[in-house]
RNA sequence: GCCGAGGUGGCGAAAUUGGUAUACGCACUAGUCUUAGGAACUAGCGUCGAAAGACAUGCGAGUUCGAGUCUCGCCCUCGGCACCA
């Protein structure tokens, strides 16, 4: 009679032979030194469980100067508002099962978090409720590092970063210096965005479509003294060092950063220019010129009319010759210019002849001057050469004013009846390549190389250069606002503007100051803050009492995860060499232009200061979806109020959509499907979630919901599926705990049912390895769920005596918990404790993801298709790599297939090997 | 208007990249066990059809022995940009 008993683990086959022969094997089973298991899944209990043991061991904490290859996983910091939202689940989830899988494939992970803790939302706090930012911000912190142990991320905690700390705002300020230093810092009046509802400026960025970008309302223009970074230094490295994040990067985030960065490639050409009936009066060289830029100076001999923007300073100096219906006109423009745009509703173009002419330096023709509303002061020069036949805009503006139109490019074909012919009346601009027409020396010519001839012929000629303009402006990082980092720079009577000494680092926030929430900086009515003495000549000077924009806190944040007490540096280079770049970022796709181009930029400064030794701070960057809900709202009043998705009454059709909503109180509401968020009301809160469900449940269902890249519509039905999963898994492992303790035994033969399990158990391994290096999780949720069945439709029992069954399962059982870990750490962990029979934990005990066997996950039979006609009429099984020739007989003797091809020609027989068989027939 | 992504069961979604469409899960139906079950287990579940079978991946064509996948033309949805000369 065989005995049921297994080895502990921990106990090498051979001592386990020996204990065999001398009947102690009772002793060796007393080894095991793991928590006996509770038949139930209480989720609460292990997670509580793992996440005291991953404190106490240090489980996650990352240290430099491994053997092991690094990996540097980061998702983007939170901001703390006070509560987690699903976006931050599903954000975190995604970068823990990331970390997760590194680790358990060999990498020395580092996963570090941090806090984006400056910014308006403590200032609005302390308006609202009279809280200290501090205080608030603070507070905030602990409740979602509260939140985010509670779901089990696997971080390293002890490298967390404070944005609003001194220690770390000091060397916010410290870059500031060193561009200061190098001129990438400087000061300037500017007409900012200034938002009328948040009382903010706000960058490009920040007001792109004309919307403020946290409040959504109108931006306007409003006149400011501020702080520029010169993020157009490197406008040109931007756009150019986009091909190196080809591959790792999503091409549109790469698209629309090109597109902000807006790089085009044309040419200067400066127009001379006299006022209306002084001809002859001076000679060409003593009269001002305007410079155009244009990216098709090979249209310049269709210019009709120089067009400029109302603020072109050419204007104030011919103020005089111009009308006064001109001038009320361009002022009219201007005003129009600083009303909030609306982004639905095009602007319909409108301009005035100002009375000035122009001279074509290639044609010499003389052509009127306009100002036009449709022209922007802030790109290229301000001015335009209006080109009706070849530009959509110059078009539309010349039919409306009823301008000449002269078509000067045309279809190669077309090109000699130019010349004979009257000017074709053109119904719409011709925007294609082509050859010159009515461009006297330069007819004939292929459009894109007289493009450069004719920059040449003007810069030989000077009156033009070849040029490069962009969209991307300078970054204005300054800020009326009390929570941020102080700019430090001061104001001395004597000496002027002043950069802090070093030494002086940081320029502390003073700890209270009189917050309104608007106008000027409330650090501005502080005089212990703003009095100081001027480094230069210690005489009385005043600060900056403008903060900088929470953007550059973002900017270089997790170069300091790599080296977080260090005072002198912001991060030591060697740290940062170890480390950095990052090899995987994890974000939302909101992210892509604005944070992503200052960090971008960030890291070329800093490779220029000789802290790091390359060009783009993060290989691969993964964008994932929002997560989204059903969200109810009444927007008679103008405004919406939104009604919190509990307090509404829902219809819904067959397929689950929504047909009407209504208040509890009767109030018909409309509905969409939008962002989650607390003040919506369509949020789902963390904790709650937790609560009920458990984290690991919670988790592993957002990643198997949908693709990461995909919105999520957060529907709560589905977590019941992962927590059932989860319960399954738990009760197998539970019935098998003791026959789990046998160890592997290269000798051992696998019977059928142990053979079909280690080939789903490798087949598996691959999957989930392949995917998750691919950065899918969805589907190796979906694997595990198949090798879980799999192992209960393989009918082994744990009573078998057959040692090759026990090692499969234990096999296929070991797999599936090791695999579980990126998904479901707790679980995964307190199963890995029952196999293991220790609590030192995964990374404790070293473990590795499972190793693919190609051998064993091969089949002895697989099941190929039979087609008549490319259509499925039978099956067949045969060895994996059968002939061809084999495979052909046996399709053509298969079941049911004569009846198909019994008196017709077979044509052809196409064998596709361990796939499918087609046999075409005619007839 | 321009650019990008995408349309597959009642729902979320799979599909080894041109080779057995609908894996996995949710919901649903029937059954077993139970005093009971919002538990567990078993079976079923694209549409039509009694069955054989036919038809099915937004619509229409095409290439191919074979198309969810490739090509062309439409339709729709969602995101981004929006006078950038």
């Amino acid at each position: 009679m065989q005995a049921k008993v297994y080895p502990a683990p921990g106990i090498s086959l051979r001592n386990w032979i020996v204990a065999l022969q001398s009947d102690k094997i009772a002793l060796f089973r007393i080894v095991r030194s793991v928590t006996p298991m509770d038949e139930k899944y209480f989720a609460k209990k292990i997670e509580a469980k793992w996440q005291k043991i991953w404190a106490e061991t240090g489980a996650f904490e990352a240290e430099a100067g491994d053997d092991r290859p690094k990996f540097y996983q980061l998702e983007m910091l939170p901001y703390p508002s006070g509560n987690l939202h699903m976006g931050h689940v599903r954000n975190y989830s995604v970068g823990d099962a990331v970390a997760w899988y590194k680790r358990l494939k060999g990498y020395n992970v580092l996963h570090p978090i941090g806090w984006d803790s400056f910014g308006q939302p403590a200032e609005d706090a302390a308006v609202k409720r009279g809280v200290n930012p501090r205080d608030w911000t603070e507070e905030n912190i602990n409740v979602m590092r509260g939140q985010l142990e509670r779901l089990g991320l696997s971080y390293d905690w002890r490298r967390q970063m404070y944005a609003h700390r001194s220690e770390y705002y000091k060397f916010d300020q410290w870059f500031f210096l060193k561009m200061y230093e190098k001129g990438l810092a400087y000061k300037r009046m500017t007409q900012v965005n200034w938002c009328e509802t948040d009382q903010a400026t706000l960058s490009n960025e920040q007001a792109s479509g004309g919307l403020c970008w946290r409040c959504g309302n109108p931006v306007t223009k409003k006149d400011l003294e501020q702080w520029f970074l010169k993020t157009t230094a490197y406008a040109d490295e931007l756009v150019d060092s986009l091909d190196d994040l080809e591959g790792g990067w999503e091409q549109n985030v790469i698209k629309r950063q090109r597109d902000w960065i807006g790089r085009s490639r044309g040419a200067y050409v400066d127009f001379k220019i006299r006022v209306s009936g002084q001809t002859g009066r001076l000679s060409l060289d003593q009269l001002d010129s305007v410079r155009v830029f244009t990216t098709r100076i090979d249209t310049i001999y269709g210019v009709n009319s120089i067009v400029l923007a109302a603020e072109h300073p050419i204007i104030d100096k011919y103020r005089s010759s111009l009308s006064p219906s001109a001038i009320a006109k361009i002022e009219a423009m201007k005003d129009e210019k600083l009303k909030p745009a609306d982004h639905e509703a095009e602007i319909e173009k409108d301009g005035i002849d100002i009375g000035l002419r122009a001279i074509n330096p290639f044609s010499s023709e003389e052509v009127p001057v306009w100002v036009g509303n449709y022209v922007m002061m802030e790109y290229g020069t301000g001015a335009v050469m209006s080109v009706p036949a070849h530009d959509e805009r110059d078009f539309e503006f010349a039919k409306k004013f009823g301008l000449p139109i002269r078509q000067v490019i045309s279809e190669p074909h077309l090109a000699h009846e130019h010349h004979t012919m009257q000017a074709l009346a053109l119904e719409d601009p011709y925007l294609a390549p082509g050859v010159l027409v009515h461009s006297d020396y330069w007819n004939g010519r292929e459009n894109e190389r007289a493009k450069e001839e004719m920059t040449r012929h003007a810069e030989a000629h000077g009156f033009g250069e070849a040029g490069t303009t962009y969209r991307l402006r300078d970054w204005g990082i300054s800020r009326q606002r009390y929570w941020g980092s102080p700019i430090p720079i001061l104001y001395c009577e004597k000496c002027g503007t002043v950069p802090e000494s070093y030494e002086n680092l940081p320029v502390k926030l003073p700890v209270d100051a009189p917050i309104t929430g608007t106008g000027e900086s409330p650090l501005a009515k502080v005089p212990e803050f703003y009095e100081a003495e001027c480094p230069k000549c210690d005489g009385p000077a005043r600060r900056e009492t403008d903060t900088m924009d929470t953007f550059v806190d973002s900017s270089w944040y997790f170069f300091r995860y790599t080296d977080p007490g260090n005072e002198v540096l912001p991060f030591s280079p060697d740290a940062a060499a170890y480390w950095t770049p990052v090899d995987q970022y994890i974000g939302g796709d909101d992210h892509a232009v604005m944070h992503l181009i200052y960090t971008r930029f960030w890291a070329k400064v800093m490779r220029d200061l000789g802290l790091v030794k390359f060009d783009e701070p993060v290989k691969r960057l993964l964008t994932q979806g929002m997560v989204v809900g059903e969200t109810f709202f009444d927007d008679t009043s103008g405004k919406r109020v939104y009604y919190p998705a509990s307090e509404v009454t829902v219809e819904r059709d067959e397929k689950g959509k929504i047909t009407a909503a209504r208040s509890r109180d009767g109030v018909e509401l409309k509905y969409a499907i939008e962002r989650m968020s607390k003040s919506k009301g369509n949020g789902v809160d963390p904790d709650e979630m937790v609560e009920i469900y458990g984290a690991d449940a919670s988790r592993m269902f957002v990643l198997f919901a949908a693709p990461v890249d995909n919105e999520l519509v957060w529907n709560e039905a589905g977590i019941e599926g992962a927590v059932r999963f989860l319960q399954r898994l738990w009760r197998f492992v539970y019935r098998w705990q003791e026959a789990l303790q046998i160890e592997a035994d290269p000798a051992v033969e696998f019977g059928g049912p142990a053979k079909k399990l280690r080939q789903k158990t490798h087949q598996t391994i691959q999957r989930i390895d392949q995917s998750l290096d691919t950065l899918q999780f969805n589907t190796p949720v979906a694997a595990l769920m198949e090798l879980l069945n799999a192992l209960h439709e393989s009918g082994i029992e744990p009573e078998t005596d057959d040692a090759g069954d026990l090692i499969a399962v234990r096999e296929a059982v070991t797999s599936v918990v090791l695999m579980l870990a990126p998904f479901a750490p707790h679980t995964a962990e307190e199963l890995y404790s029952i196999i293991v029979g220790n609590e030192k934990g995964m990374m404790g005990n070293g473990a590795r993801f499972p190793v693919f066997d190609d051998k064993a996950s091969r089949a002895d039979e697989i099941e190929i298709a039979v087609q008549v006609n490319g259509k499925l009429r039978s099956r067949i099984f045969a060895p994996p790599d059968s002939d061809s020739g084999v495979l052909e007989r046996m399709a053509l003797s298969a079941d049911k297939i004569s009846e198909y091809t019994g008196g017709k020609e077979i044509a052809r027989v196409i064998v596709v090997p361990n796939r499918l068989v087609n046999i075409v027939v005619k007839g």
